[in-house]
DNA sequence: CTTGACTCTGTAGTAGAGTACAGAGTCTAT
DNA sequence: ATAGACTCTGTACTCTACTACAGAGTCAAG
């Protein structure tokens, strides 16, 4: 039976053991079955989830941003006009962190390629390429 | 003068007084001039940098990472080797950030695009699109 | 020259996201 | 059938990034 206990979850995803009962308290996984013992009982999938949780909070989304990524997928009784707003939303915060982080990315191309990679510098571009971007984004609530 | 006192800063850069007291104390910002009473007096530019601050942390850069990208100006003695070096690691974070990004987005346009806007949906693209990148950044330490 | 808004330092409290036990029960390899 | 590893619940602690005072001094408009 391919079924892991959440030791083995824990070891696939590379987090820790407390952090997976965590997210479930937190609802960003749902409660496993159990076997007669109480041990939850997960299938291989979960992994791919706790990955896909890592991957936002490393976006600096915020678990209840997560969640609210996650909701699209498994609400029961939602309907697709929901979905659509709040993948809207998202896809708008989205854009925006694509767009800061291009301007970074080119920003600090642009520093190491005016680096020689010997002797000192004394100024940066990255500040300066900044400076005049629209910041808000539409962060819940 | 075009100096500014730090409530004038706050309220430019829409955050608050104790927070920009805050990132003075944790070395995100440098110490301004004072004037005789101890009222600190800032340069128009530091809201650029606030500003630079709060996209960074919107992006899921901590302060000590923030911090890091910052000291690619600062820095006195640093050489352009290190400054390579360290500009290269962070381009490399923006860039798995941005590749993450633009799968969510995919998802995300292909979820809104399906949906009709009514009636119910049953599954979430979004995991599916995911699940497949190397999620390693390298971030800090 | 007073009064209300602003700023100072310093300390304490909060929210989010874990992380660490304690004490008890479960599994499994020998 | 038992030792060592694993898991359970529940509570408490930690770390980061603020946020909120308290008590005292400063500024500027009338």
């Amino acid at each position: 039976m391919n079924s892991m206990t959440i030791g083995q979850v824990a070891q696939k995803a590379g987090i820790g053991i407390e952090t997976i009962r965590f997210y479930e308290r937190k609802g960003l996984i749902e409660e496993p079955p159990r076997k007669e013992s109480g041990y939850r009982l997960y299938k291989e999938d979960v992994v791919n989830r706790l990955a896909f949780i890592q991957q936002a909070k490393s976006l600096g989304f915020t678990l209840a941003e997560i969640q609210e990524l996650l909701f699209l997928k498994i609400s029961p009784g939602i309907t697709s006009r929901e979905i659509k707003t709040i993948a809207e939303a998202k896809l708008e915060d989205i854009n925006t962190k694509i767009k800061i982080l291009k301007r970074m990315q080119r920003a600090l191309k642009k520093l190491v390629e005016e680096c020689p990679g010997h002797g000192p510098v004394d100024h940066c571009p990255i500040l300066e390429a900044l400076g005049s971007v629209d910041t808000r984004l539409s962060v819940g609530k």
